[in-house]
RNA sequence: GGGCGAUUAGCUCAGUCGGUUAGAGCGCUUCUCUGAUAAGGAAGAGGUCCCAGGUUCGAAUCCUGGAUCGCCCA
């Protein structure tokens, strides 16, 4: 590392050399002409010398303006800012960035100057790697970013571990495609070892995209020492936290009706089914079940009405539920010969108005009603004594349907529990892959869901069907490959998460959301309604599920490495399948010989356990675990909230009982220009790089932290990135632009310039930056990057737009205090904008001042005082102002036409700040003077109205009244009155009450006539008398505007001399002589010659006189 | 079907504890300013604050119901 300078104070004078150079030599009152060598060509050496200055842009720099740069080649002190292109491209300069930051190795470094500080701990949640990143993942990385860096500049240590997701089905899924295969069979033909390193090979297939990108959007984040969830290290770390959940007896195997994908061959956990949600149209049918031997008032041959949306499981139908309370009839309908029965609510609605009712009785009479089944393949017999009866169930509703519920044991959660109670057999006639097996006669080897029509096809022709119709309903899917799910009983491995589901609701209570209704709301729902967490997956590339078992079926959780060795004797390499298949042991309670379930574990408990397994705790790292947990921060899209948000804490509280994560920023969706989501099927991506190419990482991110809270989700495009880039990004570039050209061109002067002070404008643009700095830290200690940004816009606007404006004589004047204040706001937004926009700010801090070698390796501004009164003042005159200019537009008097004098109505506090910035108000109006009177007295009337805010607590229901004596009030007596610190008097229903100054609102009420704007007690009115003398000002001043307009037509840089010509109109040139000085000095001419411009001249009129200029190189 | 969130100008968004003329920026029209800025300033046009009830002296804001969109859950 280079050798550092110190760090220079911003508001003191800074080129001690220069300023030393300059001193004694009396002040001259404008910008003296610079020799004849130097006038064409400052600042000094920049300029290609065959160039003449005309047709020159004011600041074309002949190299690339941020040329890489080794902290060795450190410019000395005096030296004055490289140039600045005021049309710099973004994404170039970022470039150029990128490369000083890895020369200079920063994000390391901003590392190294924490160490040992207090840690800030942020966890990354791992993307797999194996798809292209998108715009949704700059968002989720440019979020991730932010709030580090910042708490970096703070003084906190923050590490940024890298991590990849590395398992699960959706890699299997693309190596599937890829082999051209698309079933559990085909990948064990296949070879599991062959498959499982075509897995491996492929979770890193776009890993280069991601480091590319994560790179050039600048998310700092330590991608070589990354985690992945593949590592051996890590997934023993696995093992370690599912034994610790097996020891508290909280690991079981269940038997459950389970979302299941029959193309996967597995269960899904209720999470993963979340996400597969579909809408589809399916038949709805009601079904006619012939009563065989009936029972309570029903008779043989009279019909149940039984109801279901999966046609494809009445193939099984075990029974039928009836609610024991609720209300059945037998009903005969027209045209149909046997009685039918459904539940009483439903009648109308199943079999018609017309129906005639028979007999009303509760479910609990026709219990044990024996019944024909709608399909013959599977006997009564099958299910045990009590199939193809009436059961009585405690789920049935009269909500839709017919009240009679189709009960298919093996094929709903439902179905499967009232099953168990009533003793029936599990008969599951579907085989792994979602087809009927050899039982189902004709149908035998068909996928269930497609059967659905030819099964009510079947049932019409054979009189059974009453009624079918399309039913649209959500519907899971899986979520990777789009396969409907089947509800089907199977063994599965779980946690018994529904045990610490108020150890969750706690571990909950101390997080931090943001936004913070996902607390209570989504995510608190969620933990509130938990359930056990399915945990096994019947597939290959995963963490294998650490059981062993015997054929007694003891049962053995494996929690290391090391325990595995001591029982087996080996010494597992990969820990994956299939060679972890192959590794037993004897039983350590019976004779037998223990074997590997052979299960792999649900991906997203690797990622939940990722605090501990990153660091291959507690196997190694265990103090550096210890440090680093729980998380301050972690932040991710807001469908996380059943991810990883919930694996995380999950795992952590199933082992250490606590949170794992203190605040949590969840993101939003991103979403297309006309709010459609953006999907690959619409085509409405927008890639990540069209956004780079064309407005570089600076813009993104700005786009992302300010143009909404990040929850709302985005409609985004890459036009709406560009408005941040034209709309802030210009704005600060050309601010800063500005500051280095006139500094430049201040150095380049011979003559010294004096120091005029620090002026209103500086105390007050101090106030604002020191406000700036206090709302920004606000925000982004509360997560709020949104406010900040927007704080930090709206100062480098004020800046900008007032600071700058207002000063620019100053600049041109060379003040060093206007030089020093500038650069103090600018280098102070740089270390702001450090964490949002780190590019562009670490090009401001390294052209302004560059002690350290990043801005990224400074600390984070401290705020200083405000002078909270004075921002207030300017706020006032800068609202007189814009009273004044309002006036000027109505009476069409234009700017440059100067005024007598400018009435301002204003009294107490008002008057003060706008007395004390007076000669801003002055200058800004372009008037000879500021009057002042305390009331409108001779500038309109006034108009009282009643203050609802203090009156209205008091008077409630009288405020109608108060209001109307307040309209009876004389507006003239009561600003008298006011004024001279009396109450006034009123009389609501007969009693007295006095208001105060509090109480009215005294507003101005302009007078026709009068050139005059106002607000509220505020008002502004011009005098619009001219006399010869303003006239001839005014034209002065057009034709300084039409040299102007000349000097630049003429391609001459800001600061270059000339020697002017005018001729024209004896009018215009008489004004000019009358006002020579001013003439030439605002166009920096050295000489004004009148007649001969020659032919080249350029033409103007001013207010329809013509006058010729010409312009050369002094 | 249930939960959470959103709905304010053509577009993107603010809107504090409920306070009476609902704001800003962009875009549009007119004017204007300019020794940095494709910038800035002034004026104009543009609003059913999603709808309907309710509470209140007073509702964009609070309550209830509904609509639409998104996310999540069944």
């Amino acid at each position: 590392m280079a050798a550092r300078r110190r760090s220079r104070c911003c508001s003191a004078p800074r080129r001690r050399s220069r300023c030393a150079r300059r001193g004694g030599s009396p002040r001259t009152p404008t910008r003296r002409a610079r020799s004849p060598r130097e006038r064409c060509s400052p600042p000094a050496t920049r300029r290609s010398p065959g160039r003449s200055c005309a047709r020159r842009r004011a600041f074309e720099a002949p190299v690339p303006a941020a040329r890489p740069r080794g902290c060795d080649n450190a410019r000395p002190m005096a030296s004055t800012p490289r140039p600045v292109d005021p049309n710099q491209s973004f994404p170039e300069l970022e470039q150029s960035i990128l490369e000083r930051w890895r020369e200079r190795d920063v994000f390391a470094e901003s590392l190294r100057r924490r160490a040992g500080a207090e840690p800030w701990v942020f966890y990354e949640g791992p993307p797999t790697a194996n798809g292209r990143p998108g715009s949704h993942h700059v968002l989720a990385r440019v979020f991730k970013d932010i709030y580090p860096r910042y708490k970096t500049m703070r003084g906190h240590y923050v590490e940024r571990k890298g991590g990849w997701d590395c398992h699960g089905l959706p890699v299997e899924i693309t190596v599937e495609r890829e082999l051209g295969i698309s079933s559990k069979a085909e990948i064990e033909a296949y070879g599991i070892a062959e498959f499982n390193q075509k897995c491996r090979d492929s979770v890193f297939t776009f890993l280069e995209d991601w480091d590319r990108l994560t790179e050039r959007i600048g998310f700092w984040i330590d991608l070589d020492g990354a985690y992945r969830t593949l590592d051996p290290d890590y997934i023993e770390s696995v093992w370690w936290a599912l034994k610790q959940i097996a020891n508290k007896d909280l690991l079981y195997e269940g038997h459950k009706v389970v979302p299941y994908c029959p193309r996967c061959g597995t269960a899904l956990s209720s999470h993963e089914v979340a996400q597969g949600y579909k809408d589809v149209v399916d038949l709805s049918v009601y079904v006619r079940f012939p009563v065989l031997e009936p029972a309570g008032p029903l008779q043989a041959g009279d019909e149940l009405v039984v109801w279901t949306t999966t046609p494809w499981t009445l193939v099984s139908n075990a029974a039928v539920a009836v609610d024991p309370e609720l209300t059945y009839v037998r009903a005969r309908v027209p045209g149909s010969d046997a009685p039918l029965v459904v539940a009483a609510a439903l009648a109308e609605r199943v079999l018609g108005a017309d129906a005639a009712i028979l007999d009303r009785f509760v479910g609990a009479a026709i219990e044990g009603t024996r019944y024909e089944p709608p399909f013959p393949f599977l006997p009564a017999e099958a299910y045990g004594p009590r199939g193809h009866t009436v059961l009585l169930g405690d789920f049935v509703t009269a909500e839709d349907g017919s009240g009679l519920v189709h009960t298919a044991v093996a094929f709903g959660e439902d179905d499967f529990r009232l099953g168990r109670q009533a003793g029936l057999t599990v008969v599951n006639p579907v085989r792994l892959d979602g087809t009927y097996d050899e039982r189902i006669g004709p149908y035998a080897g068909r996928f269930v869901k497609d059967a659905d029509r030819d099964l009510v096809e079947d049932l019409r022709a054979r009189g059974r069907l009453l009624r079918a119709e399309d039913y649209e309903h959500a519907y899971p899917h899986c979520w990777r490959c789009g396969t409907p799910l089947l509800y089907y009983a199977k063994p599965s491995w779980y946690i018994a998460t529904s045990k610490i589901r108020d150890r969750l609701l706690a571990a909950n209570e101390t997080v931090d959301w943001h936004p913070e209704h996902i607390k209570e709301g989504r995510f608190g729902d969620w933990l509130r309604g938990n359930v056990d967490w399915a945990l096994s997956r019947e597939r290959y590339w995963g963490t294998p599920l650490p059981v062993w078992r015997c054929d007694n079926d003891h049962v053995h959780v494996i929690g290391s490495f090391d325990e595995l060795e001591e029982l087996s004797g080996v010494r597992i390499e990969d820990p994956h399948r299939p060679y972890v298949d192959d590794v037993g042991f004897p039983c350590p309670q019976c004779a037998g010989r223990m074997q590997r379930v052979p299960e792999v574990i649900d991906v997203w408990f690797d990622s939940g356990a990722m605090p501990f397994a990153q660091e291959h705790a507690p196997f190694e790292n265990e103090d550096r675990f210890e440090r680093r947990f729980p998380a301050q921060y972690i932040c991710e899209a807001i469908d996380q909230t059943r991810g990883w948000f919930y694996s995380l804490i999950a795992v952590s509280t199933l082992l250490f009982d606590r949170a794992p994560y203190e605040s949590v920023v969840c993101l939003g969706h991103i979403r297309d220009e006309q709010d459609r989501k953006m999907s690959k099927s619409l085509g409405n991506i927008v890639a990540p790089w069209d956004v780079l190419d064309r407005f570089g990482a600076d813009a993104f991110r700005w786009y992302f932290f300010t143009s909404k809270q990040p929850w709302d989700g985005y409609r985004f495009s890459v036009e709406a990135v560009g408005d941040g880039v034209r709309f802030f990004l210009k704005q600060l570039w050309n601010t800063y632009s500005f500051l280095v050209m006139y500094e430049n061109a201040a150095a380049a002067q011979a003559e010294p310039v004096g120091d005029g002070g620090e002026t209103e404008l500086d105390r007050w643009v101090r106030s604002r930056l020191a406000a700036t700095v206090e709302e920004v830290t606000d925000r982004l200690e509360h997560f709020d990057a949104t406010t900040g940004g927007r704080a930090i816009a709206a100062f480098v606007d004020d800046l900008s737009n007032w600071y700058v404006r207002r000063s620019r004589r100053r600049f041109w004047e060379g003040d060093p205090t206007a030089f020093a204040t500038l650069r103090e706001c600018l280098l102070t937004v740089a270390r702001l904008l450090a964490p949002y926009t780190p590019f562009i700010a670490d090009e401001i801090y390294e052209n302004l001042d560059g002690s350290e070698p990043s801005v990224h390796l400074c600390d984070w501004p401290q705020p200083h005082p405000r002078d909270l009164g004075h921002e207030v003042a300017m706020a006032t005159a800068r609202e007189t102002v814009r009273l004044g200019l309002a006036a000027r537009g109505q009476a069409k008097v234009k700017i440059r036409q100067p005024l007598r004098e400018a009435i301002v109505v204003a009294a107490g506090r008002e008057r003060e700040a706008i007395e004390q910035l007076a000669e801003i108000v002055r200058d800004e109006l372009n008037v000879d003077a500021v009057r002042f009177v305390d009331d409108a007295d001779e500038l309109g009337s006034y108009e009282v109205k009643p203050n609802y805010r203090t009156l209205g607590p008091r008077y409630g229901k009288n405020m109608p009244q108060v209001a109307a004596a307040v309209a009876a009030l004389d507006p003239e007596h009561v600003a008298v009155a006011l004024r001279d610190g009396h109450r006034i008097g009123v009389t609501i229903d007969g009693h007295d009450h006095r208001l105060g100054e509090e109480d009215l609102l005294l507003a101005m009420q302009p007078l026709d006539g009068y050139q005059l704007e106002r607000e509220g007690s505020h008002a502004v009115a011009l005098d619009l008398i001219l006399d010869d003398e303003l006239r001839r000002r005014g034209l002065a001043r057009e034709v300084v505007h039409a040299v102007q307009s000349a000097r630049k037509n003429a391609g001459l840089a800001v600061e270059d001399r000339i020697v002017l010509r005018l001729d024209g109109d004896a009018e215009l040139l008489a004004a000019v002589r009358g006002h020579e000085a001013l003439v030439a000095g605002e166009a920096l001419a050295t000489t004004v010659l009148y007649g001969d411009v020659g032919a080249d001249a350029e033409v103007a009129t001013i207010e329809g006189r013509e006058l010729r200029i010409s312009v050369a190189c002094a």
